[in-house]
DNA sequence: CTGAAAGCGCTTACAG
DNA sequence: CTGAAAGCGCTTACAG
């Protein structure tokens, strides 16, 4: 059994790994590094010399040397979020392909805590950094990353939007499609409810909707502001379930607040799609659970992620290319709580 | 502006700093590792002209001298589920407080893709390792791990439970609750749905169940295996809804399951908790949105990471610490999905 | 509290 | 393709 000395044993160097295959250390490095400069013989003895003693390339080493860690750091303002675990995931995909590691740090949504881990990262010297900033971010944050020489790209959210790379999502295509069909239902009261965070892709979402109803020559008959939480959403729907003239239609920031009001509504014995309409955002998988289905706006979050550390993996390749924005298209999904206006 | 040249400037280095503050380099060196055999003067001055001139400290460098990083990994079978989020919020707050930071990777519940992050972990040189075992992971694996000295801790899952540190849930509490509380209602024919994942915790939930239905003297109805997705819950409801004799009540292995049954069996025009019994596991948020909510077993992922993170901790300070096994309680969380049965 | 020396494990030119 | 040398930026003893 162990438990009882688990000591480190010391790591094998590539010296040893050169005297075990009888080669100079330099062409130890060669191998390990993959040079075509080595012969099929000596690369296969120096392989054999590795695998015998155990060798464990040290990257730290490596690195230090080279100047370049292997390593991006990612930082996200909130993992309980099922979304951002999607958006992580498309990430890693492209990052762990190209073989470097992640690492991740957990804003909580505190532009504080996000100062903290930038320092962290850069004295654990990654080379480069995906960032979705923190509500409140000021833009200084990316400037001085900038500043430093550091790769940086911004996804889902942006503070520095021309100044770095970003890759965000097109809020309008889906909003769009959200708000015709509604009108296209005959409703011309139409709410929105937002969420209380100061970040770029919020005021994106609220200009799109007021752009939408504009285009379709309605006027917004409420926009609030709350918490985005389920709780929140529910006591909101119940007031208005109470209040005279309230919207026939809702659309939400996203599918937190939707699911929220769904149940609100439903605990007050009204129905989304026969008594009110009522749209989300984000196309979570939830949105399918409930029933009447909540229709919503699906956005990628696997693409975003693989765009982003696409788009840095170029710069940190190419640090004087073009900066570059990309914006991922969003489309409507009805679903059942999505009905004609009733008189 | 930029965007036109990025370059990344030469980092100053310990020596720079020292020149700046006119001492040597050991004592700069005393100064950032906040040693306190420094005076308060001296160290005044040098962090006056590590401010000055931009000094970033070097983790790499430090690192490979004092043969620790200063780092972390962890890996995690499945990002898309909000339990690993949270999971990963618990481990990120101790780490991150210790002032370490985590390399994260994501296995897709592939060994294969695990082996390769282990070997990669081990070249960034990390101080330890979390790991929730992907399904079907051999024991093997964590011997490779010990074999090598590195210290572990598993979450969630075990394939080598008593070798090494240990965090996972205690199934049984809550599941006693859950079946306790279907006998007392009077449901004889109980049947369980689990998942066709080959790992620690899927087991324990199956004997759990087993072992508290044989404590109340019920025998199960049926244990039906499935994919743990929405779409087959759903499928596997409609089904049973129109099956005789079918049970009356249902204990599923998470809320995935639950929760896909429970739409599955709204779309039949039953009610849970009228026409039938249904608990899930886990008491993700989502089992408050659904109509009747759905009743679940509480377990605590914010309390299990943090307690991982402390275990590997302390392992990296103590290697020969005594092999510790923790088991978070889990309690059974009622909602309208259960109901009394029906002749 | 400080200085000079050696070394952590690798890569980078540079000469063969 | 190979070898010897220097250096990446820090920490660790060790002598003052």
């Amino acid at each position: 059994m162990m438990g009882e000395k688990p000591v480190r044993k010391p790591r094998p160097t590539l010296m040893d790994v050169a005297r075990k295959a009888g080669v100079s250390r330099a062409t130890a490095s060669l191998v390990v590094r993959k040079s075509p400069l080595v012969g099929a013989e000596t690369r296969a003895s120096v392989e054999a010399a590795m695998a015998e003693i155990g060798y464990v390339y040290n990257l730290g080493a490596a690195g230090m040397r080279a100047a370049r860690s292997r390593t991006i750091g990612v930082i996200i303002p909130n993992l309980s979020n099922p979304f951002f675990g999607v958006l992580l995931a498309g990430i890693d995909q492209v990052v762990d392909g190209a073989g470097l590691a992640t690492f991740i740090a957990h804003s909580s949504e505190s532009a504080g805590k996000q100062d903290g881990f930038v320092t962290r990262m850069r004295e654990h010297g990654v080379d480069g950094l995906i960032v979705c900033p923190a509500a409140g971010t000021a833009p200084r944050f990316i400037e001085r990353l900038t500043d430093w020489g550091m790769p940086v790209v911004e996804a889902l959210r942006t503070v520095g939007a021309g100044v770095v790379d970003y890759v965000g999502m097109d809020q309008s295509g889906g909003m769009e499609g959200a708000v015709a069909r509604l009108v296209d239902l005959g409703h011309s009261r139409i709410g929105f409810v937002t969420a209380n965070l100061n970040h770029s892709a919020h005021d994106e979402r609220l200009a799109a909707f007021r752009a939408a109803m504009a285009r379709h020559g309605v006027a917004s008959a409420i926009e609030i502001e709350i918490d985005p939480t389920h709780g929140e959403a529910m006591a909101l729907a119940r007031q208005m379930a109470g209040t005279q003239d309230a919207p026939t239609a809702w659309v939400c920031h996203n599918d937190v607040i939707g699911l929220g009001m769904h149940r609100g509504f439903s605990d007050c014995g009204l129905v989304p799609g026969r008594d009110m309409s009522l749209i989300g955002f984000d196309n979570v998988a939830e949105t399918d659970l409930v029933r009447p289905g909540l229709a919503s706006v699906a956005t990628e979050p696997v693409e975003i992620g693989v765009l982003a550390a696409q788009l840095l993996l170029r710069r940190i390749e190419t640090p004087e290319a073009e900066v570059e924005i990309r914006r991922v298209p969003s489309h409507f999904v009805e679903r059942g709580s999505v009905g004609a206006a009733r008189g």
